[in-house]
DNA sequence: TAAGTGAAATTTTTT
DNA sequence: ATTTCACTTA
C-alpha cells in the first residue's frame, strides 16, 4: 500500500537522465552530475527505491560523502521518501571507518580506546620526531602534509625510502615510519589511519571484509571526484568481486587535489569497474542561465575534463555584475551595502545571501561590517569551536582518562595548570620510559623508581596519575567499558543497537564527571584566578562544552563518541539552514551549498587564484580555475564578484591586480561596476615608488619596477577596467602620506643592509650562505638564501636582516 | 620551574 | 596584525 504510493512520488519530479540512473540499481554505476543538476536528489531517490523494491534493507544501504553536513542532508532527504531510511548507513568516510575500526582495533594491536589525532596532534607528533632528529631546516607542518599525502597514495615508508633523493624528502623519509611507529604507541590513529588502516585489515583479514561488504549491499559515494587513492582502494574492496557500487561525481567541481584527491577516480571508473553504465545529469535547477554561462566560460578553459554543458530553462534573472573597489575594507562595505539596500526593501531576507572567499582570513572585514550594521551572520570554519585552546585542553584531559597511552594528551595537559613538573623531569621520564619500554604515563606512576628525580617532583607525578586514576574510575562508573563484542555480531545497525542498550540515563552525569575534572585539576580555577576578559571567556566556552556534553549525555552518548564526534566534525557542520542570516564562508565550505544571491569576493592575482608572494608557480591553475565554478555555481540568481586594488595582506598595504579569471567572463553578458575605482590610483603609483626604493634598502641598486609590470599586463588585457576608471573620488589622506613620502619612510631604512643575488650573508640563526635570488615582498624583499649545511631558506630582508658578508 | 620577553612565522583550502 | 616559539630572568 504504502509501497504504491512511494513508487509512484518517486519518479514523478525526475527528468529521464535522473530516472534511468536511479532504476539503475545492479552494478557499478558512475553519474557524472554537474552543478545542479540534483545529484543528491538522484541518490536520496535511488536509495529509497532500493529499499521500496525490497532489494536491501535500509541499513544495508551504505551512502558515503565527505562531509558529516552532507551526510546530514542525505540521511534526512532519504528518510522523507524512504521507509525506515533514517537507517540507511549514511556517514563520511572518515566516521564509516571509524566504526569499523571500533570493532577489530585490536586485532590490529591498538587498545580499544584508541585516541584519533586531528590535524594538530598530528603536527605535535611530527614536530617532536624532527626535534629529536635535531632537524630544523622544514616545518613540521610541511612534514606532516607529504606524509599525510604518502599514506593517501598508499605508498609504505620502505617503497617512500628507496626513492626520496631530495633533502625534504630524505627528512620526510625519516620521519615517516617512525610517526607510524610512535602514533601506534600512543595507541592513536590520525585522519588517514582511519582510511588505510581498514584497508590493511580487509586485506588481512578477509573475515572482516566479509562481514562488512556483506552487510552494506548497496554502496553510493558522493563526490568522487574527490576521492584520493587509498579511498578508491577501499571501495573496490568494500564493493567485492560483484560490485554494486553507485558513484555520483563532478570533475569540474574536483577542489580538493591538494589534499591527494584524485580525480582520475571518475576518469577510470569504468576500466576499474568494468561494464560500469555511465549517466550524465546536465539540466540544471539552480542557476539562470546567465550564471550557467559564465561558469562555463571559465571552467571550460580546464585542461582535462568529461565534456558536458550545463543548460537550464530558468529564464530571467539579473545580469552577473563585477564590482571593483578601491580597498578590502571598501570591499565589505560595499558587499554589506548591498545586502542592507536588499533585505531592508524587503526583497531577500539575510539567509538568502552568502559570502564567499578564497582563505578564512579574508573573513573578518566581512564580519566586522555585518556587526557594525547589526545584521545577523554565521561564519562557516575558520577557527572553530574544538580548536580553541581550553577546548583542546579540556579533551585532553578526557582522552587521556580513556587512554592513558595517550602522551600527546599528557604533555598537552602537565602544565595546564603548572603542578610542578617540568621540561627537566618530563625529560628524565621520558628516557627512563623509553629505556624499560613503559609508557609515559606508566612511568610516572611509579616516578620514585627513576634516579635523580627530586621527591618534590615525585610527589607531583604521584598526584597527578592518582587524580588521572581516579577519575578513570568515576567515568567508568557512569559509563561501564564495553566487553569485547564478539565476533560474530548479528548485523544489527549500530544505531538501533546503540538506542536499545542505553539505560535510564540520569541527568547529565557525563557533564558532571567533566566539570568535576576540571576543578579538581585546577584548571578552571586558574582561569577564574586571572579573571581578565580572556580567561572569561574561555570560561563560557568551558560552559558551552559542558552543556554539549550534558546533551550528549542525555542522548545516551559515551564519552568515547563525544570526542569522535569532536575530532572528526568541524565547525563546518554546524550550519543552520534556519537561521535569518548572511552565511559567510570558504569557497571549499560551500560546496554542495545553494544561495538565491551570492558575492564572491577577492577576485584578485595571488587572492583568487591563491598563490603564495614568493612562488607562482606552486598553485594549480585548473584547481583554482574549478574552485572558481563551484563558487558562481553556488547562486541561483544573483551573482556579484567583488575585486580590490589595494588589500592588506599580513598587516601589510599590498596593491592588487585583477584575477586572471575576469579575463576568461564573457564581456557581454556582465555588468561592470567601478567604484571608486581610481581612487587609489596616486596612492598605487606611490607605493610602487616606496617598493623600488625599499627594495633599494641601503641604495647601492636602482628602483626596480617591481609590481609594475603584471599590473600593466593586466590592465592591458582586461581594458574594461580601464573603462571602470571614470571614478570620481578622490585620495584619502593617508594614501595621499604614502604617495608623497616613500623616501622618508624607506631611507630611514639605512640599518637594513641590501643583498642581491651572489652576496655572501649572515643570518643570527642560519649562518652564512649565500643568495640565490630576491624578489620584491610587500614593502621589503624577499630573499633566497643558501646556507652552508642548512639548505635553500626564504626570507623577508625587513625582518631577517641579513648582514652582508664584506669581500676579503 | 615558570612566568615574562622579543623575534619570527603565518594564510590556502578540510576529514 | 596576530600568534607562536625560543630564550631570558625571578
Amino acid at each position: 500500500m504504502n509501497q504504491f504510493q512511494f513508487a509512484t512520488d518517486l519518479f514523478t519530479g525526475l527528468n529521464d537522465a535522473q530516472k534511468a540512473a536511479v532504476e539503475c540499481t545492479e552494478g557499478p554505476v558512475l553519474v557524472l552530475a554537474g552543478a545542479g543538476s540534483g545529484k543528491t536528489r538522484v541518490l536520496t531517490h535511488r536509495i529509497a527505491h532500493i529499499v521500496q523494491q525490497r532489494l536491501a534493507r535500509p541499513w544495508q544501504v551504505l551512502a558515503v560523502t565527505f562531509t558529516n553536513k552532507a551526510a546530514g542532508e542525505l540521511k534526512q532527504r532519504a528518510a522523507q521518501i524512504t521507509d525506515g531510511g533514517d537507517e540507511v548507513a549514511a556517514g563520511t568516510f572518515h566516521s564509516t571507518m571509524l566504526r569499523v575500526l571500533r570493532r577489530d582495533a585490536e586485532t590490529l594491536g591498538y587498545p580499544r580506546d584508541f585516541s584519533i589525532f586531528d590535524a594538530d596532534d598530528s603536527v605535535r607528533l611530527v614536530k617532536q620526531i624532527l626535534k629529536d632528529h635535531s632537524e630544523d631546516r622544514f616545518r613540521p607542518k610541511m612534514v606532516h602534509s607529504a606524509i599525510s599525502k604518502l599514506k593517501n597514495d598508499l605508498v609504505d615508508p620502505e617503497t617512500y625510502d628507496a626513492r626520496a633523493k631530495l633533502p625534504f624528502e630524505r627528512v620526510v623519509a625519516a620521519v615517516y615510519p617512525e610517526y607510524k611507529k610512535r602514533l601506534k604507541v600512543l595507541g592513536g590513529m590520525d585522519f588517514d589511519d582511519l582510511i588505510t588502516l581498514p584497508i590493511q585489515l580487509f586485506r588481512e583479514y578477509p573475515a572482516v571484509l566479509n562481514y562488512w561488504s556483506g552487510r552494506w549491499r548497496y554502496l553510493h559515494v558522493d563526490e568522487m571526484q574527490d576521492t584520493n587513492r587509498a579511498q578508491f582502494e577501499l571501495l573496490r574492496q568494500l564493493a567485492g568481486p560483484k560490485p554494486n557500487l553507485f558513484a555520483v561525481g563532478d570533475d569540474d567541481q574536483s577542489i580538493y587535489g591538494w589534499r591527494g584527491a584524485r580525480v582520475d577516480n571518475i576518469f577510470s571508473f569504468k576500466d576499474v569497474f568494468e561494464g560500469a553504465k555511465v549517466f550524465r545529469l546536465e539540466q540544471n535547477y539552480r542557476s539562470t542561465q546567465q550564471i550557467l554561462d559564465l561558469a562555463n566560460a571559465v571552467v571550460s578553459k580546464s585542461i582535462r575534463r568529461e565534456e558536458k554543458k550545463l543548460w537550464t530553462n530558468r529564464s530571467g534573472g539579473v545580469v552577473p555584475e563585477v564590482v571593483g573597489v578601491g580597498t578590502d575594507i571598501d570591499e565589505a562595505r560595499e558587499v554589506v551595502d548591498r545586502i542592507g539596500r536588499a533585505t531592508l526593501s524587503g526583497k531577500r531576507a539575510f539567509k538568502d545571501f552568502a559570502i564567499l572567499y578564497r582563505t578564512n582570513a579574508q573573513s573578518r572585514l566581512f564580519e566586522d561590517a555585518l556587526r557594525a550594521m547589526r545584521y545577523p551572520y554565521q561564519v562557516l570554519g575558520g577557527v572553530g569551536f574544538y580548536s580553541r585552546k581550553e577546548i583542546r585542553d579540556a579533551l585532553a584531559y578526557f582522552r587521556l582518562c580513556l587512554n592513558p597511552l595517550d602522551e600527546l594528551s599528557l604533555r598537552r595537559i602537565i602544565a595546564e595548570p603548572p603542578r610542578g613538573i617540568g621540561a627537566t623531569t618530563l625529560q628524565k621520564l621520558q628516557a627512563f620510559g623509553a629505556e624499560h619500554d613503559r609508557s609515559l604515563f606508566e612511568v610516572m606512576t611509579k616516578s620514585n623508581l627513576v634516579d635523580g628525580l627530586g621527591t618534590r617532583a615525585v610527589n607531583a607525578c604521584q598526584k597527578f596519575t592518582e587524580q588521572i586514576l581516579t577519575w578513570q574510575t568515576a567515568l567508568h562508573s557512569i559509563q561501564p567499558p564495553k566487553p569485547a563484542e564478539n565476533g560474530d555480531a548479528e548485523a544489527i545497525p549500530d544505531d538501533v543497537q546503540s538506542i536499545a542498550e542505553g539505560e535510564a540515563a540520569e541527568p547529565a552525569p557525563l557533564e558532571k564527571w567533566a566539570q568535576t575534572v576540571l576543578e579538581e585539576s585546577g584548571y578552571i580555577g586558574r582561569l577564574r584566578d586571572e579573571g581578565d576578559f580572556e580567561a572569561q571567556g574561555r570560561l563560557d566556552n568551558l560552559d558551552s562544552l559542558f552543556n554539549s556534553l550534558a546533551e550528549h549525555s542525555v542522548r545516551r552518548g559515551t564519552l568515547q563518541d563525544y570526542l569522535e564526534q569532536a575530532a572528526l566534525a568541524s565547525d563546518q557542520d554546524k550550519y543552520d539552514p534556519g537561521a535569518d542570516s548572511v552565511r559567510l564562508m570558504t569557497i571549499h565550505a560551500a560546496k554542495g551549498l545553494e544561495f538565491p544571491s551570492v558575492f564572491v569576493t577577492g577576485l584578485e592575482d595571488k587572492t583568487f587564484p591563491l598563490s603564495s608572494p614568493d612562488d607562482d608557480d606552486s598553485r594549480d591553475l585548473d584547481e583554482e580555475r574549478r574552485l572558481f565554478y563551484v563558487a558562481v555555481t553556488r547562486a541561483h540568481d544573483e551573482l556579484v564578484l567583488t575585486y580590490t586594488q589595494n588589500r592588506r595582506v599580513w598587516g601589510q598595504f599590498t596593491d592588487m591586480g585583477p584575477s586572471p579569471f575576469l579575463l576568461d567572463l564573457p564581456k557581454d553578458s556582465i555588468e561592470w561596476t567601478g567604484r571608486n575605482p581610481m581612487s587609489s590610483a596616486g596612492k598605487y603609483q606611490g607605493l610602487q615608488k616606496a617598493q623600488g626604493y625599499t627594495g633599494s634598502g641601503g641604495g647601492s641598486w636602482k628602483p626596480r619596477t617591481l609590481s609594475k609590470a603584471p599590473r600593466k599586463q593586466a590592465s592591458a588585457e582586461l581594458p574594461v577596467l580601464g573603462r571602470l576608471g571614470g571614478g570620481t573620488q578622490h585620495d584619502e589622506p593617508n594614501e595621499e602620506s604614502q604617495a608623497t613620502s616613500p623616501q622618508t619612510a624607506h631611507v630611514s631604512g639605512e640599518d637594513i643592509p641590501a643583498v642581491r643575488a651572489g652576496d655572501l650573508v649572515t643570518h643570527p640563526k642560519f649562518g652564512q650562505g649565500i643568495v640565490i635570488a630576491t624578489s620584491p615582498f610587500q614593502d621589503s624583499v624577499r630573499v633566497t638564501v643558501e646556507f652552508d649545511g642548512i639548505g635553500q631558506k626564504k626570507l623577508i630582508q625587513k625582518i631577517a636582516r641579513l648582514q652582508p658578508v664584506k669581500d676579503f
